[in-house]
DNA sequence: GGTCCCGCCTCTCGCTACGTGAGGGTCAAG
DNA sequence: CTTGACCCTCACGTAGCGAGAGGCGGGACC
């Protein structure tokens, strides 16, 4: 019972020239040819496809699935575990790039009339790298990491546009707070930590107290983002960095 | 003051290949040349290149990041939101494949004497994806499946041979007790079950009896799984699955 | 002025896993 | 004998460069 290629391509899901690319460089070739020519794959030759097709599924690269196949005493397990290593790495740079995106999106919100030019010139050498594996140390595979993947990328320009008003009208809060000597641990500036915490839970992820604080230090600690608060006013890392951990004591 | 392009490629840690590459296709190409035709990068172009190496650790495609940055009205948001969903997208991908890859090392467990060839045969026309998207309902995303995905990657041939002789001794004591005639609800037959249970939290994943009781469906209701049990003993999925069961509800 | 060597130039092929025609035979049915 | 579905073999295109080949430019040293 010989299947033509049209045949095993309908039955296997793939194309025509998928068969003919197998067939080229002599990973899948039929069993024989017709006088005119045809490909004649038999029974074997589609029980050697699924093996190929179920490796691919895997990721596995053609020439290394050729390996495995040509190489009957050879031990799968090894491929296997180096594969599993290679996706899980891979896996890995993809969600650093996920949290690099999701950084440009919130550096939007903080200052969104800007072009794509002027805003990575606020990052001046700004290294998405070194701020995605940081993101990635703290919140990696977290509840938390995967919500704020989750809503962060179905939000609107308008949402954005809210969160920004939010966001101006709570900074210039905090400035006039600021302004009027209130102490960093006074129940004002407490409060307002806490609506900041508070926003961060609605727009992004649950906030906890422990990572409030670790936003905190960021704050005062990453250059990027300390020179974002001391635009709106000058000493205010450091001033929201105590107002917040006043806050996380004292509800603690 | 002009650069030429292998001060700009040390700059920006990037081969002079890959600026010779934007030359060409136009996404970056110098203000001038030297008499001699040597190509003379200003500022302004080092400004360009920054946020183009920027937009490529987001994972952006050369062709769109032209897009973005020729057409300066352009808003980037539907962009990164558009990227953001693609990588989410690809991660997921990468999450089946290694739910997949898992599930192969695990087959190996059950027969790893087979050939590759043969172990997809016992799957027979089995569909990965399928599968895949199983587990990924089930388990995805959660502590259970990061913990599997950990753990699994690093078991040497050695574990997988322990694990495997474990898991055969087991199969043989609960073939007996079948024999024996005592029922699935009996104390002997919810033990057995139980054991099953902290294999399985041994070796991959924390097994919930909610998780365990879920495995138990599948032994009867997926034709793999079924016939693996099968084969050990006839009767053994439905046995199994009637132990696990009541093993979960007189825990619970 | 000659020579040395580094850096620059422009090709061009190579890599993955096929997609997409172009141009032309083959086969079963009407 | 024609039609239409199917098959064949080239052969180029894809993304993003890496890795040369073969040849010129420019500053330093003798």
């Amino acid at each position: 019972m010989p299947y033509t290629v049209g045949q095993v391509a309908r039955a296997a899901r793939v194309t025509v020239r998928t068969l003919h690319h197998y067939d080229e460089i002599g990973l899948l070739s039929p069993s024989g040819r017709t006088p005119a020519g045809y490909r004649r794959y038999e029974d074997a030759d589609l029980e050697r496809l699924q093996v190929i097709r179920a490796y691919r599924e895997l990721g596995f690269p053609l020439e290394e699935i050729a390996e495995i196949l040509d190489d009957p005493g050879a031990d799968p397990l090894p491929h296997l575990r180096r594969q599993h290593e290679l996706l899980t790495g891979r896996i890995g740079k993809l969600r650093e790039m996920v949290a690099a995106i999701e950084l440009a999106m919130e550096a939007r919100t903080l200052n969104i009339e800007l072009t794509p030019e002027e805003r990575f010139e606020v990052f001046g050498d700004f290294d998405p790298d070194a701020h995605a594996e940081e993101a990635e140390r703290r919140w990696g595979g977290t509840e938390a990491y995967r919500q704020s993947t989750e809503r962060v990328g179905r939000y609107s320009k308008e949402d954005w546009l809210r969160n920004k008003a939010e966001n101006e009208d709570w900074g210039r809060r905090f400035a006039e707070l600021m302004a009027s000597g209130a102490p960093a641990d006074s129940p004002e500036a407490m409060a307002l930590a806490e609506e900041h915490r508070q926003r961060i839970t609605r727009w992004f992820y649950d906030c906890s107290y422990e990572i409030h604080t670790g936003l905190a230090d960021m704050y005062v600690g990453d250059p990027r983002f300390t020179a974002y608060y001391e635009k709106i006013r000058p000493g205010m890392a450091a001033y929201l960095s105590e107002a917040i951990h006043a806050n996380a004591i004292n509800r603690a």
